[in-house]
RNA sequence: GGCUCCUUGGUCAAGCGGUCAAGACAUCGCCCUUUCACGGCGGUAACAGGGGUUCGAUUCCCCUAGGAGUCACCA
């Protein structure tokens, strides 16, 4: 076979969203690992779901994911133009062919009668009233100014098959196939007809894309013979799920690529999730770079079977990646989270220190650190831990020494306070949790909290982590 | 409703005639531990149902049920 092309062809209307982008990157990987190209194409044929800015979008989140096009709008090819609208001139040339040869004919058809045409359970099919128009009366008709469209005639008798890559063999009765209209009244073409005509122009050879094509790529193999031209080879994909029900979209509210990153979500965990959402390979593994990706990915991994998208894994996987990360790197990243918060008051690099490996998502920073700003009375019976054998009664003993022993502390860091917290123990004679269980708990008025009592205390500064020292002592008298 | 496709634990997902039916997330328990988190160990949990074919079916065939897609001058 030759090198193998194959491209992404979304259609300007709005964010990328989650399955899009999963048939970018399956594209793309697969383009990579055979040493073939990858093309993106925009189909913009519908002008009234145009949205200004999408195209861009769709630029920046590819470049951004690193899954880059050989050829494209934006960095040009020898197949160009590589924008639908701009192509214009070519598409009427193909279909005046196909009505020249019989496979294709001009409708005059209006609105009000496709209405009048029987409903069989809500679908309509086009009856072919306008197959056998003699060419005069076309003309003639076409010279009166008469709108028209161009459909496709479809074979009545028959059935034919074609070999899917994940589905394998699918056939379908021609007579199940509806005349689709191919030039639409504004002269434009629609997807069902640019697809075919640009795919063989540029040259595709495979074609990637949701099984919402399986059941009309029938129509399309009978454009490619119509034309005489190769069929190509096709890979259909399983639908990303909201849920049993849904498809994921961003119609519905969910999240779009964009919508993850902004929860706090890696570039990296995000591609590494979405690969593995209908795709597996070989030798099970899950957390894969970029690089990996490209070298393990294979098409006989699909799954014919939808996924449903599972926030809670993601974030799992995105945990691992942020725990990964080198420290600067985290602190960097973190700051969109951190700088115009509450917490930009506080240290940033012992704030990145304390919650680098306790989140799964960036946003969690500002919700797991609140305690640094909210403090106030507490219940008591926080000081009751069955393990470290503590409850309020200890912390009436030990708190005041602990303030004692903090408000002599010089070098306020989390090893010099926590010596001092072990020592005061050891001093007491007691067992360190007893200790550091009430002090972080009168620090923090809280059961859990990421850090421990002395890192707690380094955080909050000397002045704050006495005043709160005070605060537990007189609400325990 | 017609047509096409799909169906392994709550979720992702191995398996492609013979397995005690992997692994991961989640969940539960234990350990580690300055709470939490991390980490370690272990547990609960699945072949939609019914017929065949076969010495033997999660794997092949048929039916039923459930689900998805499609049936546009949208892509």
């Amino acid at each position: 076979m030759a090198q193998l092309r194959t491209r992404f062809a979304p259609s300007p209307t709005g964010y990328l969203h989650i399955g899009g982008l999963r048939t970018a990157l399956y594209s793309f990987l697969y383009a990579r690992k055979v040493g073939g190209k990858f093309i993106l194409r925009i189909e913009d044929t519908d002008r009234g779901r145009y949205v200004e800015g999408a195209v861009d979008i769709i630029y920046r989140t590819l470049k951004d994911t690193g899954i880059i096009y050989d050829e494209g709008p934006d960095v040009g090819g020898d197949f160009g133009p590589y924008i639908q609208s701009q192509r214009q001139n070519e598409y009427l040339k193909y279909a005046l062919q196909l009505v020249e040869s019989g496979h294709a004919y001009y409708c005059f058809c209006s609105e009000e009668r496709l209405q009048s045409l029987p409903d069989v359970n809500g679908a309509r099919r086009y009856d072919k009233h306008c197959l056998n128009l003699s060419k005069e009366e076309i003309a003639e008709r076409i010279a009166r100014g008469e709108k028209y469209v161009i459909r496709q005639n479809m074979p009545t008798e028959g059935s034919s098959t074609y070999h899917d890559v994940v589905y394998g063999d699918i056939t379908v009765v021609h007579s199940e196939l509806e005349d689709q209209i191919l030039i639409k009244s504004d002269g434009m073409p629609t997807y069902n007809f640019a697809n075919v005509i640009d795919d063989h122009l540029m040259g595709i050879n495979c074609v990637m894309r949701g099984t919402e094509y399986l059941s009309s790529t029938p129509k399309y193999n009978l454009l490619y013979d119509a034309f005489g031209w190769e069929r190509p080879m096709y890979i259909h994909m399983p639908p990303i799920m909201k849920d049993a029900h849904q498809k994921l979209s961003k119609r519905n509210g969910d999240a779009s690529y964009e919508d993850l990153l902004a929860k706090g979500f890696l570039k990296d965990a995000i591609i590494n999730y979405i690969a593995l959402l209908g795709w597996s390979p070989k030798d099970d593994s899950e957390k894969m770079s970029f690089e990996e990706l490209q070298q393990k990915f294979d098409v006989a991994g699909i799954n014919k079977s939808p996924s449903i998208f599972d926030p809670v894994k993601l974030a799992w996987l995105n945990s691992l990646y942020i725990k990964e990360m080198p420290f600067e790197e985290f602190c960097d990243y973190a700051s969109k989270w951190i700088d115009g918060t509450y917490l930009q008051n506080f240290n940033k690099q012992l704030v990145c220190k304390l919650i680098q490996s306790r989140i799964e998502t960036f946003a969690e920073i500002t919700e797991k650190l609140r305690f640094l700003v909210d403090y106030g009375a507490f219940d008591s019976a926080l000081y009751f831990n069955k393990k470290q054998k503590t409850d309020a009664e200890v912390a009436k003993q030990v708190l005041p020494q602990v303030r004692q022993a903090l408000q002599g502390v010089e070098a306020w860091d989390n090893a010099s306070l926590y010596q001092t917290l072990v020592d005061l123990a050891t001093g007491l004679g007691i067992k360190n949790g007893k200790v550091l269980w009430p002090t972080r708990v009168a620090l923090t008025g809280l059961e859990a909290t990421p850090g421990g009592a002395s890192e707690v205390a380094e955080i909050l500064g000397k002045e704050e982590t006495l005043r709160r020292l005070d605060c537990a002592i007189a609400q325990l008298a």
